[in-house]
DNA sequence: ACAAGAAACAGTAACGATTCCTATTATTGA
DNA sequence: TCAATAATAGGAATCGTTACTGTTTCTTGT
């Protein structure tokens, strides 16, 4: 793969996890493609999914259900999964410092889940 | 299931789980039980990760690789995935404050996860 | 503009982790 | 010991994801 070709099918799915802050899966994004890009093959989702994480363009998330889940904002956040409606919402924060004891590891990135249940599923118990 | 039945299958995958710092996966899991539970099943061994995941007893842990792994120390702590070699250790850390602001949900449990590259990698380069 | 080479594609088959199903076995309380 | 039923073994089914194949599209040099 030497040359990175420009794709109408990667332009239309980097533009599709632009701007939103819900977390959508592949199959998400398949169904939403389809209505601007009606040949689109799954396969095509996935593997562009994977060049941009790969790019660093967007992230990807994993924990809380069985599938993955993209995220097109990639200033580094955490999210909360709340396990009764399986929402997937961001958590920002600032000044977040840690501290490693006998870590000698290098961290280029890491993510936060945290789990419990959301504000709305609270208010509807 | 209104009434929990003890079972010989459940209480040596716990046992499998207790006193260790890997994070194995369900298979195996399934592989080391066969030792000294000849006749277990992969599914037996799901079920009841699941029976004591609900029930509080071991941690499910995601990301990093496709499949889930399970954790027998239920203190809350990070893990730290090295992407060049998979391996998934834990990282304690203490007087760990966290604020969030704007935010009204519950948060039962966290799990944070580091990617980037362990010390044996490192030195390995 | 054009043609050649290669990346990307659509469509589909294959894969692997996990779940589900069914007949059988083990645990429990009476 | 017996009846009720949770749990099991074994295997089929499911589902998210990846791999494969022949075709299309993008890029680059002419």
């Amino acid at each position: 793969m030497a040359v990175r070709k420009h794709s109408r099918q990667r332009d239309a799915l980097l533009n599709a996890l632009a701007d939103r802050t819900d977390h959508p899966s592949a199959e998400t994004l398949y169904q939403e493609l389809r209505e601007v890009e009606p040949k689109i093959s799954l396969g095509t989702v996935y593997r562009n999914l994977a060049l941009l994480v790969e790019n660093g363009e967007i992230l990807k998330l994993t924990g809380g259900d069985d599938k993955s889940h993209y995220d097109g904002n990639i200033k580094p956040h955490d999210h909360f999964w709340c396990r009764s409606c399986g929402k997937l919402t961001d958590i920002f924060h600032e000044d977040f410092e840690m501290t490693f004891k006998n870590f000698n590891g290098r961290i280029e990135s890491h993510q936060t889940l945290y789990t419990g249940i959301c504000d709305e599923c609270i208010k509807a118990e």
